[in-house]
DNA sequence: CCGGTTGTTCAGCG
DNA sequence: GCGCTGAACAACCG
């Protein structure tokens, strides 16, 4: 069964940061509850967790994050082709499996670890582009220490935009009006941090728009063949060091040297 | 059946 | 010992 959230596509998972939020409120309902039973073949020690209960579930960026008490922590992350399911299973051996009172949930072909100690310790909130602690003038900072680099490439950076994936990318640039093989040093100031507004801003509507199972259609760039604004074809390139997937109008979206 | 991908890690290099 | 990068890996869709 996929998530009644989740009617956008046909599969369950998503890797992007709204959809690691999707994941996570997902389970919220086994939020306090005590943790009856644990499997799967994550290789990580699954007699810690029986009997402890789930104090808290957060997120960072693309990682969904167990706590349990004494500063235990189990780290999950979907990579591009993980899943999960509630109350139900897949023909396929789950990673981890967790059952409470009230329903169980399974993660597949993902990444499962133990953290010890604090999640505080670990990550740097004000970088999760979803996070009320985020930070915009911590991430220009960031990015301003890497003028060389390309712009497509710092938004794949999760230590500058954790939760930004490819679509976002995509989408953000074009918001931003920012041409993918822009070089950081040559943007100027004003450029970067609208680009960095429209990013986050687009990062919020992915979650809203995947909710109400319209994320496809409201893309303006990804994937489509001709520029909203312009009317123009769009260029498809694996940009950067990365070469990652990418569509931009080389009329909309500036290019600065 | 094959090619492509919403991501990350790590071996191997300079 | 670093920083960079290409390869490897994963499951599912068209």
């Amino acid at each position: 069964m996929r998530h009644p959230l989740c009617t956008d596509d046909k599969k369950s998972d998503m890797p992007e940061g709204p959809s690691t939020i999707i994941l996570a409120e997902a389970i919220h309902q086994f939020k306090g509850k005590k943790i009856l039973t644990a499997a799967g073949i994550a290789d990580i020690d699954m007699d810690l967790l029986p009997g402890h209960k789930l104090t808290d579930i957060k997120t960072f960026g693309k990682n969904t994050l167990l706590c349990l008490p004494g500063n235990k922590t189990i780290r999950i992350h979907l990579m591009m082709f993980g899943s999960y399911e509630i109350d139900s299973e897949k023909d396929r051996k789950p990673k981890l499996c967790l059952t409470f009172a009230n329903g169980y949930v399974c993660f597949y072909t993902c990444i499962v670890e133990w953290l010890e100690g604090n999640p505080d310790d670990f990550y740097d909130w004000s970088a999760d582009i979803m996070h009320k602690k985020w930070s915009t003038a911590k991430a220009k900072k960031k990015l301003l220490e890497k003028p060389e680099a390309y712009i497509c490439d710092t938004l794949l950076n999760q230590e500058i935009f954790a939760g930004v994936g490819n679509i976002i990318k995509n989408e953000g640039l074009f918001l931003g009006r920012i041409h993918p093989e822009t070089k950081v040093g040559a943007i100027p100031a004003a450029r970067l941090i609208k680009l960095i507004n429209k990013t986050r801003e687009y990062t919020f509507n992915f979650l809203k728009w995947k909710k109400a199972g319209e994320l496809k259609k409201r893309w303006l760039v990804y994937t489509k063949k001709k520029c909203p604004v312009c009317d123009s074809p769009l260029e498809k390139k694996y940009t950067g060091t990365t070469k990652r997937r990418t569509f931009f109008c080389s009329n909309c979206q500036e290019k600065f040297k």
